[in-house]
DNA sequence: CGGCAGTTTGATTAATTTCAAGCAAGGTGG
DNA sequence: CCACCTTGCTTGAAATTAATCAAACTGCCG
């Protein structure tokens, strides 16, 4: 079970290195720390569910957070996942309504918890926020624009090729990454069954992808953007 | 092709009636309304490109505007179907780079188009028009959330029983309605062919769903709900 | 009466899910 | 220290779903 938790000192700092805090200055961005909770979970927790009072929205400070919706049959869609730095659910600070989709821990992690009631009364008074809040929001919509466009274009192996290029940004010759998260939920930010992700890496093994568990070698990042 | 032309009272008043603009009181209202441009678009018009400098975004007061991104081999998929009282491309406001897909006009067209500078700057004077901005992009990311998670765990029939139903919002018992763009259009704004959505049309006939042309016939809603 | 855009229908193909089974690495308890 | 189990991943085969290609149909307009 997820748990709340004092923020410390240490959680303090590091809340105020993320994005969206750090874009603030003065006693915009103090007030909001101080508005903050702390929220300690284990792998597997749900930290809110679809329909429930969305009283709350959240930062990751560590770990990883899945995204979800459930269909009738009580099948899963992944909507997004949310690592170190991402916020999430901060739509329902003007959106009303209950939370949209389910959220819940992959594995240890440490998330900062805002009141929206606090942070809204906060942007009253300091209209940085209301900015920081635009920029963050933006970008997860610009995000969730190219998911939907991936997701309506492109094949498994070429939504796999894509991510790999984009987590190993700037790398010109060969590359090596270290995936943060197990196969399986890269196959669900991706849309794909896990099986579908695997029968992707063996395709690109073609294009010069090696996989050593989640260590994946990228030997000519030309032919993966060719795929 | 698109052409500018003054925005007249007639056009400056239906600006006053779009949700984002009339969120807005006094002053900042009037800035707004004034700093916008008008333009008119014939169909297949296109408004602007992808990787084009970001300068400008929209509001739709008639017609409606399809948002698309197009893959290397020249296949395109719609992102966004825009019609009045739609907003689209304000992310540009507060994330860097230039447009991230294109945008055509599917019909004859009434845009207001307002600059970026002009409104950040407008912005600063104003923290109604950030807040107004959070609630529009909040708005549309959620939209795009469930796009995703209908793109993910639909069927095409499924997809457009869904679709259905939230066009005829409240309606208990039969219902009729009538599509306001072409059902090419529809499969686009559904990520099908349109072979597909004419399938799943016929495959929802046994779930009460009657097609003539665009008008729409639901007898009975519970059904659709079922599918 | 053509002609055309939009739509439907049929046949075929492609992509992915689903189900089922096997495999490998790591951890546990005897 | 080893047999056993669990978890995560891979592989194969079948089934589903929708895209694609091709052709026919419909209503509307000149």
């Amino acid at each position: 079970m997820s748990s709340l938790l004092p923020m410390g000192e240490r959680e303090k700092s590091l809340l105020r290195t993320m994005p969206f805090i750090s874009s603030l200055i003065g006693e915009a961005s103090d007030q909001m720390v101080e508005s903050a909770s702390g929220v300690h979970c284990e792998a597997r927790d749900i930290i809110f569910r679809q329909d429930e009072p969305s009283d709350f929205f959240y930062c990751v400070l560590s770990g990883y957070v899945r995204l979800y919706r459930l269909n009738r049959d009580g099948r899963e869609a992944d909507i997004r996942l949310c690592g170190p730095e991402d916020t999430f659910a901060e739509c329902v600070l003007y959106a009303e309504g209950g939370y949209r989709y389910n959220a819940q821990a992959t594995d240890t992690t440490l998330l900062c918890r805002f009141e929206t009631r606090s942070v809204r009364r906060l942007a009253e008074r300091y209209g940085a926020i209301d900015k920081a809040m635009v920029g963050v929001i933006s970008g997860h919509f610009l995000e969730s624009m190219d998911c939907i466009a991936n997701d309506r274009l492109q094949t498994a192996p070429q939504r796999v090729a894509n991510y790999l290029l984009n987590a190993c940004e700037g790398s010109v010759e060969t590359a090596q990454l270290r995936l943060p998260f197990p196969k399986s939920l890269l196959a669900g930010k991706l849309g794909l069954a896990p099986e579908a992700l695997s029968r992707a890496f063996s395709t690109l093994r073609g294009s010069g992808v090696t996989v050593h568990g989640r260590l994946i070698e990228i030997s000519d990042p030309e032919a993966l953007r060719n795929v």
